[in-house]
DNA sequence: CTAGATGTGAAGATGGCGTGACCGAGGCCG
DNA sequence: CGGCCTCGGTCACGCCATCTTCACATCTAG
């Protein structure tokens, strides 16, 4: 089943995706009319859109860096309930709007259990059908909008959210967007993360199982974080549970001594590791 | 005998979560028919609800711990409006749900700009609308996954789940992360808790016959709860049962006399039985 | 007193995690 | 148009913290 789409939709991803605060939604559906007036009212609201008329995969969806998606269950025929289950699992933090025709209780029970936020009975009116999808993206964005964009300092690294940047005083640490986006997220919570929260939080979509991605940018945040600053330790491993971000300088020892000094300390080692 | 909670411990911003997976929910209708028919429903799935006749003040819906509220516009006439604009800013964190009967597109859409979660027009299957209830908390649970259980105090040890970690005082514990998980597990319910309880909570699936790690772990964390913590008993065993957790001084003895003199400890010995 | 349940210590198995190398997709520039 | 470069993501290797298992000591209940 490959994925069929019609309308192209500029905005490359050169910008950090995160901040934008508009919607952006695909319409899987074949009415034309219906997609005519759905259209028109969203181009009205400026609103990035995309109009799809075949399943796309995941990964397809997760490239469009969508917000919500509006789908006709008939579109798809039977197998529309497993795609529907495997597209919210899959990407938990988009708002998914089944509008399609006619329905029994048991129809609609299933798809609301099944991960679906809201189920719009076609023929519907346009405007009513935006406000339940922007009902529905509402709660996930504001989980992300309380972030800062105060800039913050943590030992000696300051973190710009307006410059998507992090600094050691006047040296830019050269992250990267995703790498920037990891560090913004480890410290604007004193918590440990699980890597599944920090992925499903900075790739917006569930992590695989035995994905290893956040290991390795967190490996490349600690090589530019302790180049940056060696005197201090950020990220912390809490195995078998994820990480956690706290400056705290390292005791003055050179690792070199550290490692001449070795044994007899094993608790101060630990506590000062910890 | 509920362990004695520290608010001032963790962020202040965290709500005190009891029974965590239980949705709480509040009713405001007059309809009696539809009240007998959805308190059933309700009553089956276990959940915890309130019927109200009256529109009730933020406060008290604070005091009440809600998860979400379904409400019938028409109880409340005219200022109905006015009422739910005013919950849905003064309690983000609530799931709203607009039930009530006939209305027209521009009042649905109003309704939902206004911050409602979701509009059902009556009459409708109390199924459907609790799966629509459940479809506005899910949503609005994942927005909130940053928070987390408070900190929480048993005898000298305080149980952080932001860190995976428990404290005496301010030296960590070292705990793995299973060793913390069933640190916590036992702290989070004042019963007995047979092993294969345990095993199944902490590691998710059925616990083989004669399988002894619950009983390894239990032994590794009164290790490290004595080191911590020397003049206290946390976790008692009943004996044929399981373990139990509950923070008891002992007689003010040291830990190397308590080593030395093993015997004389009759206190012990009931407590250990009681 | 005995059978079975539980405490204890240590050794082997498991698997989480750090690390370096590699590869494909775009964007940029000549 | 094509090559270079950056970035995101995967893979394989290896170390070591952690988990599991086992044997044996100790304890409890009838």
């Amino acid at each position: 089943m490959p994925p069929e789409q019609s309308e192209a939709l500029a905005q490359p991803s050169a910008v950090p995706q995160r901040a934008n605060n508009r919607l952006r939604l695909a319409v899987l559906d074949r009415d034309p009319g219906f997609m005519k007036v759905l259209t028109n009212r969203l181009d009205a609201l400026g609103c990035e859109h995309r109009a799809l008329t075949a399943p796309a995969t995941a990964d397809a969806l997760v490239a469009m860096r969508l917000n919500a998606m509006v789908l006709d269950l008939a579109v798809l025929g039977p197998s529309g309930w497993d795609y529907l289950e495997r597209l919210c699992a899959r990407l938990p933090g988009l708002a998914v709007v089944v509008c399609t025709g006619p329905s029994s209780v048991a129809q609609r029970v299933r798809g609301l259990r099944l991960g679906a936020d809201a189920w719009v009975t076609k023929p519907c009116h346009a405007e009513e059908l935006i406000c339940v999808v922007e009902a529905a993206v509402r709660r996930h964005r504001r989980a992300e909008m309380p972030i800062l964009e105060a800039a913050a300092r943590y030992g000696e690294i300051t973190v710009r959210p307006d410059l998507y940047q992090a600094y050691a005083g006047e040296a830019s640490l050269e992250l990267t967007a995703r790498e920037f986006e990891i560090l913004h997220l480890l410290t604007g919570s004193d918590r440990v993360l699980r890597r599944e929260e920090i992925y499903e939080r900075v790739w917006g979509y569930a992590m695989a199982h035995g994905d290893r991605s956040v290991d390795v940018f967190v490996r490349k945040l600690r090589q530019k974080l302790r180049a940056a600053s060696p005197g201090w330790n950020y990220i912390h491993t809490h195995f078998g549970v994820g990480y956690r971000f706290a400056p705290e300088p390292l005791g003055g020892i050179e690792p070199e001594l550290n490692l001449v000094t070795s044994e007899p300390e094993a608790e101060l080692d630990t506590a000062l590791t910890s």
